[in-house]
DNA sequence: ATGACGATTTACT
DNA sequence: GTAAATCGTCATA
Protein backbone atom coordinates (compact mmCIF):
# COMPACT_ATOMS: atom_id res chain seq x y z
CA UNK A 1 0.00 0.00 0.00
CA UNK A 2 1.55 3.20 -1.48
CA UNK A 3 4.79 1.72 -1.38
CA UNK A 4 7.16 3.19 -3.81
CA UNK A 5 11.19 2.25 -4.80
CA UNK A 6 13.11 4.42 -2.84
CA UNK A 7 15.71 6.65 -5.83
CA UNK A 8 18.77 8.18 -5.52
CA UNK A 9 17.55 11.44 -4.18
CA UNK A 10 16.43 9.49 -1.26
CA UNK A 11 20.21 7.94 -0.22
CA UNK A 12 22.21 11.30 -0.97
CA UNK A 13 21.97 12.48 2.75
CA UNK A 14 24.46 11.76 5.62
CA UNK A 15 24.57 8.03 7.16
CA UNK A 16 22.84 8.99 10.40
CA UNK A 17 20.00 10.48 8.81
CA UNK A 18 19.86 7.71 6.46
CA UNK A 19 20.52 4.71 8.92
CA UNK A 20 16.95 6.26 10.74
CA UNK A 21 15.26 6.57 7.35
CA UNK A 22 15.93 2.96 6.92
CA UNK A 23 13.85 1.95 9.45
CA UNK A 24 10.86 0.19 8.21
CA UNK A 25 11.75 0.64 5.01
CA UNK A 26 11.39 -2.95 3.13
CA UNK A 27 14.70 -4.39 1.22
CA UNK A 28 13.09 -6.48 -1.26
CA UNK A 29 15.81 -9.38 -3.54
CA UNK A 30 14.89 -10.54 -6.52
CA UNK A 31 16.05 -13.74 -7.75
CA UNK A 32 17.48 -14.94 -11.09
CA UNK A 33 14.14 -17.12 -11.52
CA UNK A 34 11.97 -14.00 -10.44
CA UNK A 35 11.32 -15.54 -6.81
CA UNK A 36 11.02 -12.35 -4.71
CA UNK A 37 12.50 -12.39 -0.95
CA UNK A 38 11.94 -9.15 1.46
CA UNK A 39 12.04 -8.10 4.54
CA UNK A 40 11.40 -4.87 7.10
CA UNK A 41 14.64 -3.36 7.93
CA UNK A 42 14.46 -3.13 11.50
CA UNK A 43 18.65 -2.35 12.87
CA UNK A 44 20.99 -0.23 10.97
CA UNK A 45 24.37 1.15 11.67
CA UNK A 46 25.65 4.64 9.89
CA UNK A 47 29.79 4.36 9.16
CA UNK A 48 31.14 7.78 8.94
CA UNK A 49 33.61 7.62 6.43
CA UNK A 50 37.70 9.63 6.49
CA UNK A 51 37.05 10.70 10.53
CA UNK A 52 35.58 7.62 11.57
CA UNK A 53 37.86 4.88 12.90
CA UNK A 54 35.73 2.16 12.06
CA UNK A 55 35.14 2.64 8.67
CA UNK A 56 36.78 1.08 5.92
CA UNK A 57 36.85 4.41 4.43
CA UNK A 58 39.01 5.45 7.20
CA UNK A 59 41.51 8.23 6.60
CA UNK A 60 39.53 8.20 3.06
CA UNK A 61 41.35 4.27 2.49
CA UNK A 62 40.25 3.26 -1.01
CA UNK A 63 40.94 -0.30 -2.30
CA UNK A 64 39.25 -2.90 -4.71
CA UNK A 65 37.51 -3.80 -1.51
CA UNK A 66 35.63 -0.83 -0.65
CA UNK A 67 35.61 0.99 -3.98
CA UNK A 68 31.58 1.22 -4.05
CA UNK A 69 31.98 3.45 -1.05
CA UNK A 70 33.07 5.83 -3.06
CA UNK A 71 30.18 5.53 -5.63
CA UNK A 72 26.94 7.52 -5.77
CA UNK A 73 24.39 7.01 -2.95
CA UNK A 74 22.16 4.00 -3.58
CA UNK A 75 24.84 2.39 -4.51
CA UNK A 76 25.21 -1.20 -2.49
CA UNK A 77 28.20 -2.39 -0.95
CA UNK A 78 28.96 -5.89 0.07
CA UNK A 79 32.11 -7.01 1.16
CA UNK A 80 33.08 -10.76 3.02
CA UNK A 81 34.34 -11.17 6.13
CA UNK A 82 35.43 -13.72 8.67
CA UNK A 83 36.00 -16.27 5.72
CA UNK A 84 32.45 -16.71 5.82
CA UNK A 85 30.31 -14.13 6.13
CA UNK A 86 28.81 -11.46 3.95
CA UNK A 87 27.63 -7.66 5.10
CA UNK A 88 25.35 -5.82 2.98
CA UNK A 89 25.58 -1.83 2.85
CA UNK A 90 23.85 1.15 1.35
CA UNK A 91 26.55 3.98 0.42
CA UNK A 92 24.63 7.23 1.59
CA UNK A 93 26.17 10.69 1.36
CA UNK A 94 27.54 11.93 -2.42
CA UNK A 95 30.20 10.36 -4.67
CA UNK A 96 33.59 10.24 -3.72
CA UNK A 97 32.14 10.90 0.26
CA UNK A 98 32.97 6.96 1.44
CA UNK A 99 29.62 7.10 4.15
CA UNK A 100 27.47 4.00 4.02
CA UNK A 101 24.91 2.28 6.48
CA UNK A 102 25.34 -1.12 7.61
CA UNK A 103 21.99 -3.32 6.68
CA UNK A 104 22.14 -5.49 10.35
CA UNK A 105 18.73 -6.95 10.65
CA UNK A 106 15.59 -7.68 9.05
CA UNK A 107 11.86 -9.17 10.06
CA UNK A 108 11.19 -11.57 7.25
CA UNK A 109 8.19 -10.42 5.10
CA UNK A 110 7.99 -12.40 1.57
CA UNK A 111 9.59 -16.14 0.96
CA UNK A 112 10.23 -17.16 4.57
CA UNK A 113 10.35 -20.76 3.37
CA UNK A 114 13.03 -20.16 1.16
CA UNK A 115 14.47 -17.95 3.23
CA UNK A 116 14.31 -20.82 6.35
CA UNK A 117 16.36 -23.24 3.31
CA UNK A 118 18.71 -20.62 2.89
CA UNK A 119 19.49 -20.27 6.56
CA UNK A 120 19.64 -24.17 7.41
CA UNK A 121 22.66 -25.15 5.35
CA UNK A 122 21.02 -28.55 3.90
CA UNK A 123 20.46 -29.43 7.49
CA UNK A 124 16.48 -30.40 7.78
CA UNK A 125 16.74 -30.59 11.70
CA UNK A 126 18.08 -27.06 11.81
CA UNK A 127 15.40 -25.80 9.45
CA UNK A 128 12.60 -27.20 11.55
CA UNK A 129 14.20 -25.28 14.46
CA UNK A 130 14.94 -22.51 13.00
CA UNK A 131 12.55 -19.64 15.08
CA UNK A 132 11.28 -16.45 12.95
CA UNK A 133 13.60 -14.65 15.05
CA UNK A 134 16.95 -16.27 13.71
CA UNK A 135 16.67 -15.83 10.21
CA UNK A 136 17.56 -12.28 9.25
CA UNK A 137 19.08 -10.80 13.26
CA UNK A 138 22.49 -10.00 11.87
CA UNK A 139 24.09 -8.46 8.94
CA UNK A 140 25.93 -12.14 7.64
CA UNK A 141 22.34 -14.18 8.61
CA UNK A 142 20.26 -11.61 6.46
CA UNK A 143 22.71 -11.96 3.27
CA UNK A 144 22.72 -15.43 3.63
CA UNK A 145 18.83 -15.23 3.80
CA UNK A 146 18.47 -13.11 0.85
CA UNK A 147 21.26 -15.06 -1.46
CA UNK A 148 22.82 -11.55 -0.94
CA UNK A 149 26.97 -11.76 -1.71
CA UNK A 150 29.64 -10.02 -3.57
CA UNK A 151 28.15 -10.59 -7.44
CA UNK A 152 25.88 -7.59 -5.91
CA UNK A 153 28.66 -5.58 -4.95
CA UNK A 154 28.61 -2.15 -6.91
CA UNK A 155 24.86 -2.38 -7.75
CA UNK A 156 22.26 0.66 -8.53
CA UNK A 157 19.95 0.17 -5.63
CA UNK A 158 17.79 2.76 -7.30
CA UNK A 159 17.64 1.27 -10.90
CA UNK A 160 19.13 -2.66 -10.55
CA UNK A 161 16.17 -5.04 -10.74
CA UNK A 162 17.65 -7.40 -8.15
CA UNK A 163 18.06 -5.53 -4.93
CA UNK A 164 16.08 -2.41 -4.32
CA UNK A 165 14.23 -0.77 -1.81
CA UNK A 166 10.38 -0.49 -1.06
CA UNK A 167 9.59 3.00 0.72
CA UNK A 168 6.29 3.41 2.07
CA UNK A 169 5.74 7.49 1.35
CA UNK A 170 3.14 8.32 4.19
CA UNK A 171 4.58 6.40 7.15
CA UNK A 172 8.11 6.87 8.97
CA UNK A 173 9.02 5.08 12.00
CA UNK A 174 8.79 7.51 15.13
CA UNK A 175 12.12 8.47 16.65
CA UNK A 176 10.94 7.38 19.53
CA UNK A 177 10.79 3.88 18.75
CA UNK A 178 13.81 3.57 18.04
CA UNK A 179 16.69 2.73 20.53
CA UNK A 180 20.36 4.69 19.35
CA UNK A 181 23.11 3.15 20.97
CA UNK A 182 26.85 1.95 20.17
CA UNK A 183 27.70 -0.18 17.06
CA UNK A 184 28.38 -3.99 17.30
CA UNK A 185 31.91 -5.34 16.45
CA UNK A 186 34.25 -2.73 16.29
CA UNK A 187 36.27 -3.15 19.66
CA UNK A 188 39.28 -1.58 17.70
CA UNK A 189 38.03 1.34 17.05
CA UNK A 190 39.16 3.59 19.92
CA UNK A 191 36.91 6.67 21.11
CA UNK A 192 34.60 5.73 18.29
CA UNK A 193 32.94 2.58 19.54
CA UNK A 194 31.27 4.87 22.12
CA UNK A 195 29.85 7.25 19.19
CA UNK A 196 25.88 6.25 19.17
CA UNK A 197 25.94 5.08 15.46
CA UNK A 198 23.37 1.84 15.67
CA UNK A 199 19.75 2.41 15.85
CA UNK A 200 16.62 -0.59 16.11
CA UNK A 201 13.44 -0.80 16.48
CA UNK A 202 13.52 -1.26 20.44
CA UNK A 203 10.16 -3.57 20.20
CA UNK A 204 11.19 -6.03 17.54
CA UNK A 205 12.27 -9.70 18.25
CA UNK A 206 13.97 -9.63 15.09
CA UNK A 207 17.35 -7.53 16.02
CA UNK A 208 20.41 -9.31 16.41
CA UNK A 209 21.87 -8.15 19.75
CA UNK A 210 20.18 -6.29 22.44
CA UNK A 211 22.11 -4.16 25.38
CA UNK A 212 22.78 -7.01 27.82
CA UNK A 213 20.62 -9.89 26.48
CA UNK A 214 21.86 -12.89 24.92
CA UNK A 215 19.82 -13.29 21.57
CA UNK A 216 20.13 -17.14 21.76
CA UNK A 217 18.00 -16.88 24.83
CA UNK A 218 15.26 -14.68 24.01
CA UNK A 219 11.69 -15.94 24.25
CA UNK A 220 10.06 -17.47 21.09
C1' DA B 1 56.03 -13.81 1.10
C1' DT B 2 54.14 -13.86 5.60
C1' DG B 3 51.18 -13.11 9.54
C1' DA B 4 47.42 -10.87 11.96
C1' DC B 5 42.82 -9.89 11.94
C1' DG B 6 37.99 -8.97 10.84
C1' DA B 7 31.26 -3.98 10.55
C1' DT B 8 30.15 -12.69 12.30
C1' DT B 9 27.85 -16.89 13.48
C1' DT B 10 27.54 -21.16 15.70
C1' DA B 11 28.25 -24.82 18.88
C1' DC B 12 29.75 -26.20 23.05
C1' DT B 13 31.61 -26.30 28.25
C1' DG C 1 30.79 -17.70 29.22
C1' DT C 2 34.63 -19.48 25.40
C1' DA C 3 36.26 -21.09 21.05
C1' DA C 4 36.18 -22.73 16.32
C1' DA C 5 35.27 -22.02 11.59
C1' DT C 6 37.69 -20.02 7.40
C1' DC C 7 39.77 -16.78 3.86
C1' DG C 8 40.23 -12.10 1.76
C1' DT C 9 42.51 -7.92 2.92
C1' DC C 10 46.04 -5.28 4.66
C1' DA C 11 50.46 -3.95 6.78
C1' DT C 12 55.08 -5.20 7.06
C1' DA C 13 59.34 -7.09 5.11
Amino acid sequence: MNAERATRRFFATDPGSLAKKLIGQTLVRVLDDGTRLAGIIVETEAYLGQRDKAAHSYKLHRSARNEPMYAPPGTAYVYFTYGMHHCFNVVAGAIDEPVAVLIRALEPQEGESLIRLNRSRGDERRRENLRISDLCSGPGKLCQALHIDRSLNGVDLAMDPRLFILRTKTRRVADTKLTNTVRVGIDSAGDWKNRRLRWYLTASPHVSVRKGQNPRRQPV
